[in-house]
DNA sequence: GCCAACGTTGGC
DNA sequence: GCCAACGTTGGC
């Protein structure tokens, strides 16, 4: 099993919207077309099911870890991508050749928060992709050292 | 709101 | 294939 950090902004959809969803289960994120090719290639070659990930709030007062989720539901073709009033349309993706995708993803548990300033201050973590300087990547790779460790925070 | 860092686009 | 310009992200 794989682990990894998934990143929403508040404004956007947040862990409780996710837990109040009946099935506790959404598209990733609902309403938001993921484009970006290297997060993209993680959910299609990398994310399997059972794998769980972080739920990261971003771009926020308090940006942090937030929850715990399971991936449900394997990569598919993102809807939106044909949607052609969408603000995520794209005219160059193709039914036979969908150029996005999405998971399905599924709460486990809310955690309370852990604050982006607290998971920078283990130096067990330095290596982080979210905590790397620069880092815009809405999906990363953790690793196990680090899920136990963050669990046990 | 600022701004550094990064990804994408498009002219050449 | 290069690279400048542009748009977006996200912490502060």
């Amino acid at each position: 099993m794989r682990y990894w950090l998934m990143k929403s902004e508040p404004s956007v959809f947040t862990i409780e919207e996710l837990e109040n969803t009946p099935t506790q289960t959404v598209d990733w994120i609902p309403t938001k077309g993921i484009r970006n090719y290297q997060a993209r290639n993680f959910m299609r070659d990398d994310m399997s099911l059972g794998d769980h990930a972080f739920f990261y709030q971003s771009n926020c007062e308090t940006p942090g870890i937030v929850g715990i989720m399971e991936i449900t539901k394997l990569a598919y073709p993102d809807p939106l991508q044909f949607l052609e009033t969408s603000k995520y349309y794209d005219p160059k993706s193709t039914l036979e050749n969908p150029r996005w995708l999405n998971v399905d993803v599924t709460l486990v548990k809310k955690l309370p928060l852990i604050e982006l300033s607290k998971l920078r201050s283990y130096a067990e973590l330095k290596d982080m992709m979210i905590l790397r300087k620069g880092n815009r990547l809405s999906i990363t790779p953790v690793t196990h050292k680090e899920w136990s460790l963050i669990n046990e925070i």
